[in-house]
DNA sequence: AAGATCTATCTTGTCGACAATTCGTCGACA
DNA sequence: TGTCGACGAATTGTCGACAAGATAGATCTT
């Protein structure tokens, strides 16, 4: 199901991959678990609520429970699994109630890591943010979700990067991280239903202003963007699960109205 | 500054700062661990860049490296402590060049979980933060500086709950927590130099806008809360760190949120 | 027969041990 | 005398095993 990608080129090592037995290279093998259950919590391939029991996870890595553990944790850290005390670990459950707070978070932070990348971008900057734009276009057209989402959150951080606000930059990645799941749901959504509507135009849109260092219009699309991912969740909310989900009707961002 | 050397704690020694006591609580060890040595490194009793070898922590808690290990990576993902991959693990150094862009974050988040507080606050909730500010007087007239950051933050926090954005709420706690260590260099300062200056008065101020649910004033009084934080650490850094530390004089906040 | 209790099994938390890697020191060589 | 290489010590990453707590099923009681 999820690609395997070599994050191990070790010596004699011609061509196998696509095995649940990867090479248990020193101090790599808790990283390998992570970032593979990373990608496949993210991708929804483990739905959330499943239950990650050690033992398992170890047997199917052919590791030991103590790296598995470990990535266990800093899985946990990052609030995508919950780790009930003496109890089994599980995949951390999607609470759609609380969506609206995460687009208010969400706005918050793009709005103001944007707009600190239109004040404080370099040159160099700005070509890292067009190609991951492009990247982003690529994985559209492949029709790539893993890959949407992660050029997606890539090209943004590669804003918050050129916003030179550090804890800004990482609370907004922690979001960002944490919305692939939401962006997951959606995509299906999209390719069930209809023909994807993805508006990659808007990257290249945000790019130019930033370049242009227009604070506030970079402000305006960063909220824009927030928006437009927020409608169309919810339209996908209301078909989907037409029940009545008291999604709160909140406007998007408190005070952005307009700037 | 005055390094305290916890290393040679042993089992037999009541260190001022390693606490060698041996807690045969069963169930929870690891987060035993994390949490005395949270308290250490928040007050500064293990200086920023202290190592942290994982045997003689096991040795000094008397337990086996498994639950170190455990707590030493819930510390990492908190930022507290540098784990460097196959070497030693490390208190976080404090970079101060950052100091502006912490300011800058917290600045941020404070308003806007202030500013939901206002919104969105219940009776109970008041009341609540009236017990915090109280709380947080108290630790001031005793001059305990652990209570004091702890409540202080305890305050903040409670404000940032009756806001009701989980997300908001958990990265404004995650700098709360780390610039606890900023405070504790502070208290420090102010303890040494002249009487302290600390203005309980304002958490009372803040508390009464937030019942009055005046938005616009519990932002302003947020703002101007964090910018006296932010003046009277930037004293503190001219006298004790002469050095031109060229702390860029970026305004506090610049035009974020606020409408 | 329904509910509570006890037991069997499973899972986690913790432990001690081993292997691999890194750092410091010593020695050799130009 | 300065630089490079090897050896040794120390620390981390990983492993298998054991005990405590919890869950589920079976048994007993009313």
């Amino acid at each position: 199901m999820a690609s395997v990608d070599e994050t191990s080129a070790t010596a004699a090592s011609p061509g196998s991959a696509a095995q649940p037995v990867p090479r248990p290279e020193r101090g790599s093998g808790a990283q390998f678990v992570q970032e593979t259950l990373h990608r496949e919590i993210i991708s929804l391939a483990l739905p959330p609520g499943a239950p990650l029991d050690e033992t398992q996870v170890a047997r199917r890595f052919g590791l030991s429970r103590s790296p598995v553990r470990e990535a266990l944790n800093r899985l946990a850290a990052q609030n995508l699994v919950v780790m009930l005390p003496n109890r089994s670990t599980l995949v951390a459950p999607i609470d759609l109630t609380t969506f609206p707070r995460y687009v208010e978070a969400l706005d918050l932070l793009q709005r103001i890591n944007t707009r600190l990348a239109a004040q404080n971008r370099t040159d160099a900057e700005i070509l890292e943010m067009k190609r991951r734009a492009e990247l982003f276009d690529d994985s559209v057209a492949r029709r790539d979700h893993l890959e949407m989402s992660a050029s997606n959150m890539a090209f943004h951080m590669a804003i918050a990067h050129a916003g030179r606000n550090p804890y800004l930059a990482r609370h907004y990645e922690a979001l960002l991280d944490e919305g692939r799941r939401l962006l997951h749901l959606h995509f299906d959504y999209l390719a069930k239903t209809e023909g994807r509507h993805v508006q990659a135009s808007e990257h290249h849109d945000m790019v130019e202003v930033i370049a242009a260092r227009d604070v506030e219009a970079a402000e305006r699309l960063a909220h824009a963007h927030t928006r437009q991912f927020h409608d169309s969740f919810m339209r996908f909310m209301k078909t989907n699960y037409a029940t009545d989900f008291r999604l709160d009707p909140d406007e998007v961002g408190p005070s952005a109205g307009g700037g």
